[in-house]
Parts: C-alpha cells; sequence; structure tokens
DNA sequence: AATTAGCACTGAGAACCTTGGAGTGCCAGG
DNA sequence: CCTGGCACTCCAAGGTTCTCAGTGCTAATT
C-alpha cells in the first residue's frame, strides 16, 4: 500500500511543512528533496496519501498539508529523536547545575526546556506519593499551635500549622516527634497511613488530643492531591503561532492544572517519551496542538513529568530530544541532591 | 481652562470607550450620558480636551479616544473606587478561606484576582527580609549532610541541603540548633547577620567547620534576591484585549520576573493602591497596558505586592476596588495564619 | 506497468474601485 | 455661549477583476 517512496514523499511534506508553514505542492517538493522523480510523480503519490487519509487539501487548488494521522506516522516509524547539540548540553548542564534548592530546580528547568525547545513547557513537581519520608518536624509555635514540616527524600518539604485544644509543652512535642520519626522515616508515603495507625494508643492519655491532632493534618496532607503542582513556561511562544482554534482556548486549558495533569498523562518508566498528536488530545482547546512529554526521576522510579506543548506543526525530533534530555538531567539532579 | 462640563465629557469618552473599545463620537455621548448640551457644544468641548492632550483622534472624522494623560486625569479626579459586591466578598472569603499553606494562599489569591478583574493577576510572595525568623531547624540527613528548614512568621518556609566536611554528629546538630535558636529566633531576618557573628567563637573548636558552614549557608539563603518569586495568572484574559503592541511582547514582559518586580514598584503602606498608565511603565512591551497594584501586609508593615495588569483601556474603579479588597483579606489572613 | 510532459481547470487572495455613513469643523442664527 | 445646518473627510465594507500556484487528467514515453 505505502510503499518506500510514498512514505518519503510523506516526510517530506511534513518537514516542509513544518519548515514554511505553508501547504506544500508536487514542483516544491521535487525542487527541494532528492526524490528522483517528477512533480506529476509526486502527485500521483499524493493522491494515494490523501487517500489514505495521511495528508489534506485546506482547498482544491492548493498544496498538502499532513493530518494529525500523517504526523502520528510520521513521528512513529519515519522520524528519530534528535539528539542535543554539545552546546546545548552544556547549556542545560551550567543552567541546572546553580540551583540550590528544589523549587529552583523545577522553576529553571521550565525555563530552560521553554528555551530549548521555543514553546511552552510544562514541569510537574515530584509527587509526593512515590516518595518517602525523610524526616517529619515538630515545632511548637508558642500558645496552641504546632508546625509540622515533612521533609521527602526528593527534597519536597511540606508545611502545616496545627491548631490543637489545650496548651502544648516541649517535653510532649519531643516525644511525638521521635516516635513519629521512628514510625515513619524512610518509609513510602503511601505506607504512612498504616506505620501511625497504632500510636496514638503509645502515648500517655492525656497528650492523646495532641498526637491525634497531630496524625490528622498529617495524614491530611498527604491525601491530598500533590500531584496538582505544576509550573509553565514560555506562554509568549504561542504568540508567534497563529492557532486555528483561538490562541484564547489554549491559554486557557495551559491555566486548568487539572487539565495538564491529564495531558501529561499515566506514570512510565523515566525518559520513556510520549507523544500525543492534535486530538489525541482529549480537552477541546487543544486540538490543534501536540504534546511531547517524558518521566523523569531516579533510578527506575518514575517521580513526575515534563513536557512541551506546541503545535501540531512542531519540529517533533528536536522537541522529543529535548524533552528527553531535559527529563535525564534532572533526574540525575535530584539523585545527587 | 477644564470646566466642569469638559471633565464630564471626558468621564463620558472614558467611560463609553472602555466599554464599547471604538473611538465615541459626540452623537453618541449626547445620546448615553445626560450632559444636557448638544452634541455640536460637546464637540467644541472635545476639541479643547485634545488640545490639552487628554483625547485624540485615531484619524479625521473619527470619534475621539483618550489618552495617557485622559486616563491619568480619569483616575486621579474623576472616578471613585468601586467597592466589590456582596456576592464578590463572600466568593473572597470562602475561596481564600480554604488555603491550608502559604503556597496555596498565594496560588489561590492570583486565581482569584485574574477571575474578579478578568485580566492578569500578579502576586508576589511576602518578603523574606522584613519578615522575622520564627525558628530553625537543623535535620541531620545521615553521611555528611545537614538539611536547614527557616519558617518565617508569614509562613514562609526556606529549605537548604548543607554539605560539611567531616562527620556529623546527632549531638552536635541539637546544640548548633538550640544555639541558634537562642541567637535569631524572633529577629529580623535583616538583623540576622549581626546575630550570628560570633557564633562560631562559642562552639567547640572541632566543630567548628560544621557551625561555619551552616551559618554560611543560612546567611546566603537570606541575602538571596527572594523577592523574585512571584506567580501569575489569567493570562488566557489577555487573548480577548487587541494590543497595538504584539501580544507576544507583552507576554515576554510577563515572563521576565525581574520586570514585574519593578514594575510593581517601591513597597508603600498596605492596601495604597499604585496605577501606572500606558507609557508610565518604562518597560517597551507593555506601553500599551496599565498597571494596578497595592501592597498587603499585616498591620502597617507591607509584606509584599499584589497587582493587575490589563490594556490602558481597562475598568479603572472596578479594577482598583477589586485589587485592594484581596490585597486586605489576604492580609487578614496570613495576620491569622 | 510505471513515469512523465502537457494542458485545461480551480479557487484563494491580492489589487482595485465604489459606496455608505459616522463623524468632524465651521458658520450663522438664536 | 449654545445649537442646527452643512460641506467635507476618510475608514470600512462590499464587489469585481486578475493572477497564479497547484491540481487532476490524458496521452505519450520508457
Amino acid at each position: 500500500m505505502l510503499d518506500e517512496r510514498k512514505l518519503a514523499v510523506l516526510r517530506a511534506v511534513v518537514e516542509d511543512f513544518v519548515n514554511t508553514n505553508e501547504p506544500v505542492g508536487s514542483r516544491a517538493l521535487a525542487d527541494r528533496h532528492p526524490l528522483g522523480v517528477s512533480p506529476a510523480t509526486i502527485r500521483n503519490d499524493m493522491v494515494a496519501l490523501e487517500e489514505d487519509g495521511y495528508i489534506t487539501q485546506p482547498h482544491t487548488s492548493a498544496g498538502r498539508v499532513p493530518t494529525d494521522k500523517g504526523y502520528r506516522l510520521f513521528v512513529d516509524r519515519l522520524s528519530s529523536v534528535k539528539p542535543l547539540s554539545a552546546a546545548e548540553r552544556r547549556a542545560i548542564e551550567s543552567f541546572l547545575g546553580g540551583a540550590v534548592d528544589l523549587d529552583e530546580i523545577v522553576a529553571r528547568t521550565v525555563r530552560l526546556l521553554a528555551q530549548l525547545t521555543r514553546q511552552v513547557a510544562i514541569v510537574q513537581y515530584p509527587s509526593l506519593t512515590r516518595s518517602s519520608v525523610q524526616h517529619v518536624e515538630l515545632v511548637p509555635l508558642g500558645g496552641q499551635r504546632i508546625m509540622m514540616v515533612v521533609i521527602t527524600n526528593t527534597g519536597r518539604v511540606e508545611q502545616r500549622v496545627i491548631d490543637v485544644l489545650g496548651s502544648v509543652t516541649e517535653h510532649v512535642v519531643d516525644d511525638l516527634r521521635a516516635m513519629l520519626n521512628r514510625a515513619i522515616a524512610g518509609k513510602h508515603l503511601g505506607d504512612v497511613p498504616d506505620a501511625v495507625e497504632d500510636l496514638p494508643a503509645q502515648v500517655a492519655p492525656e497528650d492523646r488530643p495532641v498526637a491525634v491532632a497531630v496524625l490528622t493534618v498529617l495524614l491530611e496532607s498527604l491525601v491530598e492531591r500533590h500531584e496538582e503542582k505544576i509550573v509553565l513556561a514560555g506562554t509568549a511562544n504561542l504568540a508567534a503561532v497563529d492557532f486555528a482554534a483561538s490562541l484564547r482556548e489554549v491559554l486557557e486549558a495551559l491555566e486548568e492544572n487539572m487539565v495538564l495533569i491529564r495531558l501529561l498523562g499515566e506514570a512510565k518508566d523515566p525518559s520513556m517519551l510520549t507523544v500525543r498528536i492534535g486530538a489525541e488530545n482529549f480537552h477541546e482547546g487543544l486540538r490543534s496542538t501536540s504534546i511531547v512529554s517524558a518521566d523523569y526521576g531516579v533510578g527506575n522510579q518514575s517521580l513526575a513529568k515534563i513536557g512541551v506543548v506546541g503545535p501540531t506543526r512542531m519540529d517533533y525530533p528536536g522537541t522529543m530530544g529535548a524533552v528527553r534530555a531535559v527529563a535525564r538531567y534532572v533526574g540525575q539532579i535530584l539523585a545527587g541532591q
């Protein structure tokens, strides 16, 4: 059905259209690509490609434009991930190297990715539920309040202020802290609820209300949807593209964190690339965009996702290369933290 | 020079232009506003207003449009801050009330403000340098590393990982923690450098390297530009406006944190409103935007800024009302934290 | 059977013109 | 000082024409 040459024609159509953003005709194709055949032959191939739904004409007597299906074939079979240049690698390293804490790592990563791809970059904070407790700190604030700080092995810090009925003695807090750390330090967050279940029974009855209050807040803070935390950069790059759907819709979708989370999709192995093209994204406003995403993490453990959103007519090989490279570097940096 | 009626005409021009986004003519003005004079009279007034630079014509035989100077006069003398409706107040309260930590307060505030004004909202994190130390926590991470967590009275949490040469005993960390808290708890961050100056002298010589390492990182983390931290929301609202300058330029400016910080300007009293109109903003890309900003804080102490960026033809009274109200609520919530 | 040259046909978009109408400035009269 | 009237201006919308890139088809060629 699709012989070698037709595939070459499709690849050429995609590449030219990505470059020029104009429907590409048979003559231009024959000029710019060494296909070794005349425009007429290319036209015949194009008819076949169009019948199979890989390309389409905006109107009669215009050139061809790839469809979502065409891009899909291109990504799956006609292109390969383009490695970054040495200069780009150095830039990543020096740019991410200087970060001092998790917030800064994430902030720099997202800006870097936006700059490399000249598109909108998305970075998700390392998942809480998949990381483990490094340390729990309890600080009496005076009066009837305690501040709790949970530190995870991925560098994330969660803090809460706890209101307790009755006064709090330094002593009780010390005991509670020691007991808590003994129970859950090193544990996966998912295992924390089980691990603390019988703690209240171990404290003196008069201190039990305080212990319960602390545990309640602790569990609460772990249950909440912490995958929500997401950072964007490079929205200005959208202005350069002319979207079929209005720019407004795209921007709106990008501001909805829940949409972004679904967009990035389920966790996989670190640095596995996922590409969603056009209508493959369920969201209305993102019909004319594609998403290239990857997991990052330490070792085989995926912690979260990073990704890039751009027009369907994007430079897939280059974008995929940038996303993969950045995901790997972030993983390394988190591991070294 | 500018009698009562001319001012009324200017006010009417601004209001109509904000509503319709079309140059307003003398007839339309006479119809929609009870000025009590004929279009011809209004025309004469308009000529005067134009000579003084308050309004301008896009071209001959078009209506008038306010200039930056016209908006300035409108804001200063012809309008008053519009209080929010009861429903809006309730919405603010319930929306901000549910926040559990500082990150969430800020995130919700910025989204709320964007929604209320239908423009781009900016919220700056509470300044570190103007707050004081609530507590310093040191956690041995095992090996040669210590995690430091600084908690401020505004709910901000700064964390750093410290590499120390040589091993760290639990005991040393406990001592150091106690000593540090004795020295700086309750102190303004600005006073911390002085307060810790002679601490190294107080520790045993063999522990001095650790103490120095910790203090170095502590001071570093306080010196850094923490005013930088800024959050945006509502960029989708920009798409609805057609900017004279390209949308891209505006988006780019908004992504530059340093630009935003300068934009929000110097600190003042809490809930003092500042309005910068068009070219009053020094930044190139923001020539056709206005910024309404206010300080928020607890008591008389300003902690940071919030603001709104929109087209110069914005609803100033409404925007000012929303910004002021939100600034006050945030202050209250921080005070209650 | 596959490829190519030739050719008539199509439709978008640029260039041009026409026209309607909102809005102006000015003047003379109230 | 205000107002009605009037000639004038110029944008924007609609219509027409023209160009041209690109097509599909057919017949000739390899």
